[in-house]
DNA sequence: TAACAACATTGATACAGATCAACTTTTTTG
DNA sequence: CAAAAAAGTTGATCTGTATCAATGTTGTTA
């Protein structure tokens, strides 16, 4: 972890409406953003603690997820730069509900929650932005609520796939996070994720070698995330 | 289901927020409440159907459940007077995501969501409220996550048990669910339901006849539901 | 670049929990 | 109130998946 002077910060302006709305409300000077850089698999928000300052991810990309029972954690989803980290506190959650780990090295930007929270209350267009964002991300836990109940571990596997390759924006991919990663995100075990792939490569559905993967049959795919 | 004329609306007042922000902004005249009573069993909102209303419990007891892969459903949660039901449009999310259905009678009031999204924008009160709702369910949503993920059927049942006893405020209650309702509040099957009630009661962590349940060891029934 | 650690893969085994089946009890309803 | 439907219960069986074990591969670092 390496804490950089800000300098200008024509990343956050590009890439983040939390300056967009301080400048708009001429609250720039308030901002007192610091960057932060954090190594692979360092660990950028942890749960249970209290969150002090929203992070934007402006470079790289990090895995958030949640303790399990016997060491055994559920990856929620991956954040790629523009995503934020530590809203909760607007919701009146003070403490982080989650885990957030670097699967790269990540460039963020660090801004107080208080500022935030100043924002949301007094420019209605950033409140609608965050509650969007957060209204999102609750449908989607539930979708994955009943995913990660009822599907079994094709099915399971089939929807992180379809979930990286929306990511990504692509059908080929090198993926970012190792099988054991990739199982968490299925919620199985590590062993049973290398054997679906590999059951998906003998079918045609997938190519792969190492970490490129290829979806070729996304139809199939979305069969069997469907169907469970 | 039967529509009632709205008549003063006592009820309301004592047990929604949704009143007291509405007089205190002037905006009573505006509220137009429907007052509708659903018969046991009943659906009073249905997942992916568009909110047009917001909806306050004022009497009975109703389950919030999601539909699951081959008709099996997980209960979210258990509502009870002054919950409420579709605020979701608050948060940009214009469908429901989950369902709801009588466990009782449930005497209800609805009012329009637009309304409810107007006090929401200009009462910094009512919004805080509606936010830390909103919060509480999310942190609520991921416990629930874990739980169904890693714990084994005895911890589910448990847990199911000890939010039961939260929600009554009391050791010793009638359940208001059925076994498959118990099932489905714990994700596993209805047999496996009865089987881990049956063992409690043999070992004496709980007494039980129909649907009268006593909680008699609740420290035990803590450490079942922690361990998993 | 050698040594070690992390990651990936495959097969064999064990087990928790779903499913099936048969039956009893309770509740609903014509 | 009788008949039917829904709810509750128990045992036997089946199966999907975790776990264990062994081994190969890739990546990291002293």
């Amino acid at each position: 972890m390496r804490t950089v002077r800000h300098e200008g910060c024509a990343a956050c302006h590009l890439k983040c409406d939390i300056y967009l709305t301080a400048i708009e409300m001429q609250m720039e000077a308030d901002l007192e953003p610091i960057h932060i850089v954090y190594k692979k698999h360092e660990t950028i928000c942890r749960q249970k603690t209290l969150i002090t300052h929203a992070i934007v991810m402006l470079d790289g990309s990090a895995k958030m997820y949640i303790d399990g029972l016997n060491n055994k954690n559920i990856i929620l989803n991956i954040l790629l730069p523009s995503n934020y980290i530590g809203l909760l506190p607007v919701y009146s959650i003070p403490e982080s509900t989650y885990n957030v780990a670097a699967l790269s090295d990540c460039y963020t930007c660090h801004i107080d929650i208080g500022l935030i929270s100043t924002l949301y209350n007094s420019n209605q267009n950033f409140m609608h932005s965050l509650n969007q964002a957060f209204g999102k991300s609750v449908s989607a836990i539930m979708r994955k609520l009943i995913s990660l109940n009822q599907k079994q571990i094709r099915g399971k596997v089939a929807e992180s796939l379809l979930y990286l390759s929306a990511l990504y924006d692509a059908t080929r991919f090198i993926l970012s996070i190792t099988r054991k990663e990739l199982a968490e995100l299925s919620a199985i075990s590590e062993e049973n994720a290398v054997r679906v792939l590999t059951e998906f490569k003998n079918e045609g559905i997938i190519d792969m070698n190492g970490k490129e993967i290829t979806l070729k049959e996304m139809g199939l795919l979305e069969t069997i995330s469907a169907m469970g």
